[in-house]
DNA sequence: AGCTTCTGGGTAACGCAGTTAGCCAAGCCG
DNA sequence: CGGCTTGGCTAACTGCGTTACCCAGAAGCT
């Protein structure tokens, strides 16, 4: 009998695979072995435990959101770069909603964890983005956050299944994106506005 | 040996406390059976199974947060009943955490189902204090979910810990607010600008 | 009060999923 | 060719959700 030729790279990245089919909470280890013609002993070769793969996908789907991101934004800067960035985002969510919830999930383990880099590598490509609004400095980490909430928000009820109405979701989108981008602009021509406004 | 004289709402009641206190993934009927002071099977005498129990701790949750935002936007409009409500749901979250989530992953089990009139419930507290901004109707439900969108994402990475800049999270979360309110302000005073700024 | 019925406890046991221990063949390397 | 490492396998344990079935106590009827 040959060798099935598994490592930690491909039972991870068929652990993903399987987690956007059936959903994060689905993922088990003997559906993986089946999936991958293995038994599912077997796995623990590559994996130190079903948490183990859950952190690797994590880590897995916080560097591919990443690279989304980066490639989305690469090239434009203000109000498209936000667009292109945010809609790479909820595409990429949309398509891959099991590895997004791993991300969610992880936590780091450690100092040395590579889930840290990964997610960093995430709120680095919306800082830059950001940039491109020349916001008061003191104020890009409460944008940043909001931005993060916002995407981190919508993408997931809309995975969920949570927008109910009628009303076309694409629209709602744009719509909030439009919100934001007018905000951040208001920021950028006064930045004392919001402040002064308390 | 006297009996616990325990029922459906108890039961589901201690659930969403335990909830609270080990995460929505720790929770387990052998826990909360300890914690009731009784042995595991006797809970399916009131639960049908754990999934029966997360989704009346789903019900209990999603009323519970209907009736925060709904006592804590009373009597107030505008920017008022916005921060109020707001704050009152974040705080919300982070006092009940399990509950919370066992609502987020919950869905709908039939046209009967009493999940349905609770999350109503949430959503139509929100639409409320959104009129108070006299929004063209179009629009309500765009900022209805992008104001949902919002709510979710910062409560809920602020109650995984997801936050980890030194930058208070209490000054991000009213910066949101007020970013939110002059929004919903412009469109307020100029309701078309959105649409004609695409 | 005594009898019945129902309700809410209990114990025993099953099945499944994650996991560990230990065996053995395939492939590599001297 | 012979030994070592790697990556499969089977067998077996554990813990949890769940079911079947039994029994006591509370409530209600005559």
């Amino acid at each position: 009998m040959p060798r099935a030729g598994l490592d930690r790279t491909t039972v991870t990245a068929a652990g993903a695979a399987l987690a956007d089919e059936v959903g994060f909470s689905g993922l088990s280890m003997g559906l993986l072995a089946e999936r991958l013609g293995v038994r599912t002993p077997s796995l623990y070769k590559h994996v130190a435990s079903q948490a183990d793969l859950a952190h690797g996908i994590a880590v897995l789907a916080m560097n591919e959101l990443a690279d989304t991101i980066r490639d989305a934004t690469q090239g434009r800067s203000g109000r498209e770069a936000l667009v292109a960035g945010a809609q790479a985002m909820r595409a990429w969510v949309l398509a891959h909603p099991g590895r997004y919830a791993a991300g969610n999930v992880a936590a780091a383990r450690g100092p040395d964890d590579p889930f840290i880099p990964a997610v960093q590598r995430v709120l680095a490509s919306w800082t830059a983005m950001l940039h491109g609004y020349h916001l008061d400095p003191d104020q890009e980490i409460h944008a940043l956050r909001m931005l993060r909430s916002m995407l981190h928000g919508f993408t997931t009820l809309e995975a969920a299944g949570s927008f109910q109405i009628a009303a076309d979701v694409d629209v709602s989108f744009t719509w909030m994106l439009d919100f934001i981008d007018h905000g951040l602009r208001v920021h950028e021509a006064d930045p004392s506005r919001l402040a002064g406004g308390r």
